[in-house]
DNA sequence: AAGTATTGCAACCGCGCAGTC
DNA sequence: GGACTGCGCGGTTGCAATACT
C-alpha cells in the first residue's frame, strides 16, 4: 500500500491482484458497467487505482478475452502487422480478436530476445546486433538505431485498408499513395501488392521505409522478387542525423536478376540499387538455414557508423562496389520464426 | 538436490491526447 | 488559452515459474 501518482489516493494497494480483487472487480463491472474507471475502485470496494482496475480488467478479467499459446495464424499476422504498423500494439491487438495489447507486447519482445540470444553466428564487426525491425543494437550504449527511422513507425507506406487487404487476402486495393507509381509496370504492381500468401508465413521487411519484400516461406513457390529501388537519403543538417529516405518516385520491381549495385553517392545524397539474382538469394536462404545469418537477414551499411559492414552474405558484401563510401539499404526477408 | 539463470507475463509508470471547465 | 482530469498507450519492471548447471 501506499501513494500513487496517478490518483493521489493513499491507500492503494500494488502489486498482483488477490482471487478475492478480481471477484469484486468482475461482480462490479458486470453489474454496472465501467463508464469512469477512476470511480470504479471506491465503488467496487477495491483499494486500488482506477487505473490499476481497468488494467487488470482489459487484459485478464475481462470476459472475451482469449487465453493460451497464439496460433500460428495468429503469430504470422502480428508479424506481419508489426513490420505494416511498428510498435502499435493496440492496433495490432485489433486484428485479433480477444488479444491484448499487452499479451502481443510480451510475446513480440520474448521473440526478439530469442532472435537476439542467437549465438555469434553474424558476422559482426564490433559486435553490433541486427535486430528484426531493422534496429542495431551496439551495446556499448544500449541505443536502438535505425538508418532512418523511428522504430515506432510504420516501416511500410502502406494504408489501413491496403494492410487490411493483405491480411485477410483479398486483392487489394490500387496503388494509392506515393510508394507505388505508374512507372511500374502493372504485374509488377500486382506483384507487390498480391503476395502469395496461400500457404507458409508471409513476411514483410524493410530496411529504409521504402524498401520492401514479400516472401513465401518456400522460397522456390514464388518467383523471387526483390524491388530494386532508388533512394535518397538527407543528412540533417542541424543535429546530423540521417533524415528518413525520401521516396522517390523512380522506383521500380522487377524479378531478381541482376546484381547489386549502388551509385552517384554525393554528399549526403545516396541513392542505391538493390536486387538479388537467384544464386544470390539461393546463398542467402542456405546462410540462413546454416544459422549463418540467424536473424534471416542480409545487411550491408557503409555509412560513417559501420563502415564496411556486413552482417550476414559475405557474398554480396563482395558485390558491393568498393567505392560505395556512405549508407546503403538492407533488406531482405525473414525465415520462419514458427 | 541446490543454486543460478532464463523465461513469461502481469502489472506499473509516465507520457500524450482529448475533453471539460 | 491554460489548467485540470481521465484515459489509453507503449515502455519497463518485478517476480514466479521453469530450465539449466
Amino acid at each position: 500500500m501506499g501513494h500513487h501518482s496517478c490518483c493521489n489516493q493513499q491507500k492503494v494497494k500494488r502489486g498482483l491482484w488477490s482471487p478475492e480483487e478480481d471477484e469484486k472487480l468482475i461482480r462490479y463491472i458486470t453489474t454496472h458497467g465501467y463508464g469512469c474507471w477512476s470511480e470504479v475502485p471506491e465503488k467496487a470496494g477495491l483499494q486500488r487505482c482506477g487505473k490499476s482496475c481497468r488494467l487488470r480488467w482489459i487484459n485478464y478479467l475481462r470476459p472475451d478475452i482469449r487465453r493460451g499459446r497464439f496460433t500460428p495464424e495468429e503469430e504470422k499476422l502480428i508479424i506481419s502487422l508489426h513490420g505494416a504498423v511498428g510498435n502499435r500494439w493496440a492496433h495490432i491487438a485489433s486484428h485479433l480478436p480477444g488479444r491484448t495489447d499487452n499479451e502481443i507486447k510480451n510475446y513480440w519482445n520474448s521473440w526478439i530476445k530469442k532472435k537476439i540470444r542467437k549465438p555469434s553466428s553474424i558476422t559482426t564487426p564490433s559486435s553490433t546486433l541486427l535486430l528484426p525491425n531493422n534496429n542495431i543494437i551496439t551495446p556499448n550504449n544500449n541505443n536502438t538505431t535505425n538508418n532512418s527511422s523511428d522504430p515506432q513507425q510504420p516501416q511500410f507506406n502502406f494504408t489501413t485498408n491496403q494492410l487490411e487487404n493483405i491480411i485477410n487476402h483479398h486483392h487489394p486495393p490500387p496503388p494509392q499513395d506515393n510508394f507505388i507509381t505508374t512507372k511500374l509496370p502493372s504485374q509488377i504492381q500486382d506483384s507487390i501488392f498480391t503476395p502469395p500468401i496461400s500457404t507458409g508465413p508471409m513476411f514483410m521487411f524493410d530496411t529504409n521505409n521504402n524498401h520492401q519484400l514479400f516472401q513465401e516461406n518456400t522460397i522456390s513457390s514464388w518467383p523471387m522478387m526483390v524491388q530494386t529501388t532508388t533512394f535518397t537519403m538527407g543528412l540533417d543538417s542541424t543535429n546530423n542525423n540521417y533524415l528518413p529516405p525520401l521516396i522517390d518516385n523512380n522506383m521500380v520491381a522487377q524479378h531478381a536478376d541482376t546484381d547489386i549495385q549502388c551509385s552517384n553517392i554525393n554528399d549526403h545524397v545516396v541513392e542505391g540499387q538493390i536486387t538479388l539474382d537467384d544464386h544470390q538469394l539461393n546463398q542467402w536462404v542456405q546462410e540462413t538455414n546454416d544459422e549463418q545469418c540467424p536473424n534471416g537477414f542480409l545487411f550491408w551499411d557503409q555509412s560513417d557508423h559501420h563502415q564496411g559492414q556486413t552482417i550476414g552474405g559475405e557474398e554480396l558484401q563482395e558485390s558491393l562496389p568498393s567505392n560505395t563510401t556512405s549508407n546503403m539499404g538492407a533488406l531482405l526477408s525473414y525465415p520462419s520464426p514458427l
